[in-house]
RNA sequence: CGGGGUGUAGCUCAGCCAGGUAGAGUGCUUCGUUUGGGACGAAGAGGUCCCCGGUUCGAAUCCGGGCACCCCGACCA
């Protein structure tokens, strides 16, 4: 039971226009409506009524995740940096950590992420298989130092995030707890009225097995998604497969080095010999860790760098410069895997499988005809390390794949044991022996979940908040306010929901019909009522909702009523 | 970190090229009118023209350096 705002009391600004800073429709919708205001690139307030929604959106994340078993606690967001030297993560998050130094000059961070302090915490406390399986997650703030926030709430430096972590006696029963958290992250996105989609994540270079991200597709995003049109294959480029051409039929010939003068790219190269691409095989050249690296690839495909930094447990990986090139004595243009020494070779299984590639001669101008992998050269690591693109074909069906873009909303992951070996969770079995926890991890980004709200939420004139996120479910504009009838009218509806859990924001304030009406729409709760002498000579109150924009007359006693008819 | 753009009133922007009293719309304050879709009239308040330095009699404007913000890319367990 909570009395009505008054907006002429509440703290809050729209703006005619939204600040040439903001983009995206989200961006400006947070802006326009007095959501949140700007403190520092990927730094923002939250208003009164930007807090309220966050609150609702935290609320609903809270309801499911509860409902799925999960138990709610709170850890700390600065850390010392030992955890994280323990983790192994102080190096491979690098700069995005963000450092600070207490009055005796001891290192912190401030956490990213929580899987280093919830493990410690499970290992002071779990000693038997009897305390698990368990679930824990909490909501709290993250910093990370990101190169480039953006976007409004889509990228911040700082934001909360729900984060939850299941601990398990074995891969089986984390099958189980993975379940429960793909279940509560589905009814969650439906709830918000978000279209997300799971679609099969990156693992990182923690090892780690299933991953999945939950998308909401959107042109705003950017997460790169390839999807089959044919099949429920959806995949995140990063992790993307698919089946590559063929490679051509044919008997091994002899090598055969041949003048290619000026050919310097594959697309040059299948002109030059009338050839198609999937017949050559390029090299790309990387400097991982400081360390060079030759990979040999089909020329038709391209490499996926985060395969790559996967499969070399790489945390610098970058495409060599042209003085490293020259220094590693690699020919651009030319270059070949085979004869070469003195650098790592990594091939894609694509020049496995293929016979008679043409490739460089790692001289200038010249190609060399018909090799074939394991006579003619072989690489330290084969696999699968092919960037998947649009226009490629499925890995499970006949279907192309297509890409699109999209917002990175949760994340569930079963991590296995590497943190809880580094952190030391451990139990004893039925039997008595010494056992590691299996875990895993469940991540939703609340801001970000918000903008993807009104990314899905919206029109023209404003935001159009499902019924269970609304800031206020009711907003209720008063025109003619001096009016002796719609003052007592007023104070009737304002009684009467004040007996009922609905929350109304009352627009009290001294405004022509225009901008009230304007307000409404573009703060976008879900009805509207207008109290006025034209509704009143009517019969009764306007009631309208936001979505359908439709509109009727309600005697005041039944006003109650009509509003909760159709609650969700 | 690389490329591009922008910094002038709370917000949207003009003025800068061609140096000379700091502007408009909107918002805000006051008064009056108005009261069903950003209404009308009148009077006001509001400025470190991003910062530092230089050129000049004189700099929002020209020159040098820096910073911030936005976009693209790189990066992003």
């Amino acid at each position: 039971m909570t009395a009505p705002m008054r907006m002429s009391h509440f703290f809050l600004k729209t703006l005619r226009e939204a600040p040439a800073e903001a983009e995206l429709p989200s961006h400006q919708l947070l802006l326009r409506a007095g959501l949140v205001m700007p403190l520092a690139a990927g730094l923002y307030c939250f208003t009164p009524l930007g807090w309220r929604a966050m609150r609702r959106v935290e609320d609903l994340v809270r309801e499911e995740m509860d409902r799925s078993g999960a138990q709610e606690l709170r850890l700390p967001a600065l850390q010392p940096v030992e955890l994280w030297k323990r983790s192994g993560r102080n190096e491979t998050f690098g700069s995005v950590l963000f450092r600070v130094t207490d009055r005796r000059e001891r290192s912190f961070v401030l956490a990213p992420t929580h899987e280093e302090a919830i493990s410690a915490l499970a290992s002071s406390q779990v000693q038997s298989y009897r305390d698990l399986p368990m679930t824990l997650y909490q909501f709290q703030q993250k910093f990370r130092d990101e190169p480039r926030p953006r976007g409004g709430l889509i990228r911040l430096r700082e934001f909360c995030m729900k984060d939850a972590y299941s601990f398990d006696l074995d891969w089986e029963t984390l099958d189980d707890s993975y379940r429960a958290m793909f279940q509560a992250y589905t009814r969650i996105f439906d709830r918000a009225h978000v279209p997300a989609v799971p679609v099969e994540a990156d693992s990182g270079a923690i090892g780690g097995k299933d991953s999945q991200e939950f998308i909401y597709l959107n042109s705003n995003g950017e997460d790169e998604i390839l999807l089959c049109p044919s099949c429920d294959y959806a995949a995140n480029a990063e992790k993307a497969t698919f089946r590559a051409e063929p490679p051509v039929e044919s008997d091994p010939a002899e090598m055969k080095k041949v003048e290619t003068p000026e050919v310097r790219t594959i697309a040059n190269l299948s002109t030059f010999l009338g050839i198609e691409e999937r017949q050559t095989v390029k090299g790309v050249f990387y400097e991982v860790d400081s360390e060079p690296v030759f990979v040999a690839i089909r020329g038709d495909l391209e490499v996926n760098e985060t395969k790559l930094r996967n499969l070399l447990k790489a945390i610098e990986l970058e495409p060599m410069d042209d003085a490293a090139v020259l220094r590693t004595g690699l020919v651009a243009g030319s270059a070949s895997p085979v004869g070469l020494e003195g650098i790592r070779v990594v091939a894609d299984k694509s020049v496995k499988e293929a016979i008679n590639l043409v490739g460089g001669a790692n001289e200038p101008g010249k190609h060399i005809l018909n090799l074939n992998y394991g006579r003619d050269w072989t690489a330290s690591v084969v696999a699968d390390i092919a960037l998947a693109k649009a226009g490629h074909r499925c890995p499970n069906c006949e279907g192309q794949l297509e890409v699109r873009s999209g917002m990175e909303l949760g994340h569930v992951f079963k991590l296995g044991t590497s943190y809880a070996e580094a952190l030391d969770v451990q139990f004893l079995n039925k039997e008595g022996e010494r056992r590691t926890a299996v875990m895993g991890c469940y991540g939703i980004g609340i801001d970000r979940l918000l903008a993807a709200i009104l990314e899905a939420n919206h029109d023209e004139d404003g935001i159009v908040w499902p019924r269970v996120l609304a800031p206020f479910d009711v907003h209720v504009v008063v025109l003619g306010g001096d009016d002796p009838e719609v003052a007592q009218a007023l104070a009737q509806l304002e009684a009467e929901l004040g007996e009922t859990q609905l929350e109304a924001l009352v627009d009290d304030r001294d405004e022509s019909p225009g901008p009230k009406f304007k307000d409404a729409d573009l703060l976008g709760m879900p009805i509207r009522l207008t109290v006025s002498p034209r509704a009143l000579s009517q019969g009764g109150i306007e009631f309208r909702e936001r979505s359908s924009r439709e509109s009727e007359i309600v005697p005041l006693e039944k006003v109650i009523e009509r509003i909760q008819k159709g609650t969700d």
